[in-house]
RNA sequence: GCACAGGUGACCGAGUGGUUAAUGGUAGCAGACUGUAAAUCUGCCGCUCUUCGGAGCUACGGAGGUUCGAAUCCUCCCCUGUGCACCA
C-alpha cells in the first residue's frame, strides 16, 4: 500500500505551475479519501498517436503527471489510437491517410520511449481507447452522442469562431470531445490532465461521467508553453519547438536563443526550480548583479540533462561557447562527405595542377548539397546576401576558387548564418 | 437539388484582359547591432540553368476553350459557406 504524504503537502505540489484546477475543493476531498482508504487516484492524460515526436512543450504536462506519480498515484497514459485511425480532426490539411494498426503500434512504441524519459515506466499504466471504442455498437455511440447538445458544442471557442466565420466544421470534429470524454468514463478517471486548450474536452469528461453515474473527474489544466519565438505556443508546425529527441547541442542552442523574458517562463514550467528561487534570480538580473545569459546557460544545461546525460549537457555548453563566444570550430560539427568533382565549374588539368592552384567549384550547389539551403536558388540568394562563409571567410560569388591548401587538408567548414557544417572531401573525388 | 457568395504563393489578403513570379501584412531566412536574446534598421523570400548580364520552366481549386496575350472572359467539374425545404 502506498504511503501518501499529507493532503496539504500533496495539494501544494500538484498546484505548482497548474493553470487551473476544477475544482480544487473536490480534489482535496478526493485526496483525503484516497489517503483514508489507501487507494491511489487514477490520473489520466490522453495523447494523440499521430505525432510521436515530442517537444519540451509536451513535457510540461508530463512533468505534472510525474508529480502525481511521485505522490504515489496511478498515472494512466492513454493513447488515442481509435481516434487516430479516424484521421485528422482539423480537416484543413490534406487528407491524412488514416493510420493503420501497424502505424499505431509503431508510433505508440516511439511515444513510450520518449515519454518514459520523464515518467516512471514501472508506475505508468498505458492504455488504448480502441479497447472500448472498437467494441462499441453504433446504437450505443448514438446514445452517447445524444447526451450532448449542439449548442453545448458551439460553446467551445474554436467551434464558435469557425461557425461565425462561416468556416467548415466537419461533424466528426464535434464528435471528438465526446469520444475523449467517454474515455474518462471507461477509465473511471479521478483526475484528468491536459493543456489549457483542452479545457473543453476535459470538462466533457466531467459531464459524461455524471451521466453515466460516476463521480465527475477533477480537471487540471497546464499552461501551454510558448515556443522559442516567445509568441506562439510551441508546436512543430510553427517550427518554434525544441524536440526532446534532438541532439544535446541543438537543444542547448535553441534554449540559448530564447528571449530573456521567456527564460523565466521556461524556468517555471520546465525545471523544478521553486517560484521563490526564480523570483530571486529575476531580482539579481534587474539589479545588475547577474548577467541574464548566465542564468540562461544554467537553464539550457538543466533542460538538456533531462533528456541526455549530464556529461552530454556540459559538453553541449562547452561547444556552444566555443562556436559563438570564442569563434572557434566546435568539436561536434556535423560532417558531410562530398564528391568535389560533382561541383567543378571548370575541369582541372590534372591532380597536380589542382593541388597547386586550387579548383573552382559552384558554391551554391555545394551549399545546397550539404543541406544548408533549401534549393540551389536559395543557396545562391544566401551567397549574394553575404551569408555564406568558408573557413570563416565570407564568399559572395556563386563560383569560387577552392584554394590549394584547403584541398590538401581535404576538409573545410561551411557556414550559413548560425548553422555550420564540416565538409569532408571524398578521397576518390579528385581524379 | 435549386439560388447566391467564395476557392490566389507557408498563412492572411489585394488584384477582374497586357511593363504580373503576381500589391500589402504575418511568418521565415540572411546582414548590421548584440549576449547566436529581445527591440530596431537593411536585404532576401517558386524551381532549374547561367559566361552572374541574364535565360528557361512551373504557379492564382481542376480540366478544357476564347484571345497575339488570362489569376482576370466562357464552358464543364470539384470543394467551402449561406439561404430555401412542412404549410404549395
Amino acid at each position: 500500500m502506498p504511503n501518501f504524504p499529507p493532503v496539504d503537502e500533496q495539494l501544494a505540489y500538484i498546484k505548482k505551475g497548474a493553470a487551473e484546477i476544477i475544482h480544487e475543493r473536490e480534489l482535496r476531498e478526493r485526496l483525503e479519501k484516497s489517503l483514508k482508504t489507501g487507494k491511489p487516484l487514477r490520473v489520466k492524460a490522453g495523447f494523440d498517436p499521430t505525432a510521436p515526436d515530442l517537444h519540451v512543450g509536451h513535457t510540461v504536462l508530463l512533468r505534472k503527471l510525474k508529480h502525481f506519480q511521485d505522490l504515489g498515484h496511478t498515472v494512466i497514459f492513454l493513447i488515442g489510437d481509435f481516434t487516430g485511425m479516424i484521421g485528422d480532426p482539423s480537416g484543413r490539411s490534406v487528407a491524412r491517410p488514416p493510420l493503420t494498426r501497424e502505424d499505431i503500434e509503431r508510433n505508440a512504441e516511439t511515444y513510450k520511449a520518449q515519454v518514459f524519459k520523464v515518467l516512471d515506466a514501472k508506475k505508468t499504466v498505458v492504455d488504448f481507447n480502441s479497447r472500448w471504442f472498437s467494441k462499441m455498437k453504433v446504437e450505443d455511440f448514438i446514445r452517447l452522442a445524444a447526451k450532448v447538445t449542439v449548442s453545448q458544442m458551439l460553446e467551445r471557442e474554436e467551434f464558435h469562431k469557425r461557425f461565425h466565420e462561416e468556416k467548415p466544421i466537419a461533424l466528426h470534429e464535434l464528435l471528438y470531445p465526446i469520444v475523449q470524454g467517454y474515455d474518462s468514463v471507461a477509465l473511471e478517471a479521478d483526475v484528468e490532465l491536459g493543456g489549457t486548450d483542452q479545457k473543453f474536452n476535459l470538462l466533457m469528461g466531467r459531464n459524461l461521467q455524471k451521466d453515466y453515474g460516476q463521480p465527475s473527474q477533477i480537471v487540471l489544466t497546464m499552461p501551454l508553453l510558448e515556443g522559442t519565438d516567445g509568441v506562439q505556443k510551441m508546436s512543430k508546425s510553427y517550427g518554434n519547438y525544441i524536440g526532446i529527441n534532438e541532439p544535446p547541442q541543438e537543444i542547448y542552442g535553441k534554449v540559448m536563443s530564447i528571449s530573456d523574458e521567456l527564460m523565466w517562463r521556461y524556468y517555471e514550467l520546465l525545471t523544478d526550480t521553486s517560484l521563490r528561487a526564480i523570483e530571486h534570480m529575476k531580482n539579481q538580473v534587474t539589479t545588475g548583479r547577474m548577467h541574464p545569459m548566465e542564468y540562461k546557460k544554467t537553464l539550457a544545461l538543466s533542460i538538456v540533462k533531462d533528456f541526455h546525460s549530464y556529461e552530454a549537457a556540459r559538453n553541449a555548453g562547452e561547444n556552444w561557447a566555443k562556436q559563438f563566444q570564442r569563434d572557434e570550430v566546435p568539436e561536434n560539427v556535423e560532417s558531410i562527405e562530398v564528391k568535389l568533382s560533382d561541383f567543378f565549374s571548370s575541369d582541372p588539368l590534372d591532380l597536380r595542377d589542382m593541388l597547386e592552384h586550387g579548383v573552382s567549384v559552384r558554391l551554391n550547389k555545394v551549399v545546397h548539397a550539404v543541406g544548408l539551403a533549401e534549393s540551389v536558388s536559395d543557396a545562391l540568394r544566401k551567397i549574394k546576401a553575404n551569408a555564406v562563409k568558408i573557413n570563416g571567410k565570407v564568399r559572395s560569388e556563386p563560383s569560387i576558387l577552392l584554394e590549394a591548401d584547403i584541398l590538401q587538408k581535404r576538409e573545410f567548414t561551411i557556414q550559413v548564418g548560425r548553422r555550420m557544417k564540416r565538409v569532408v572531401i571524398d578521397p576518390s573525388s579528385p581524379k
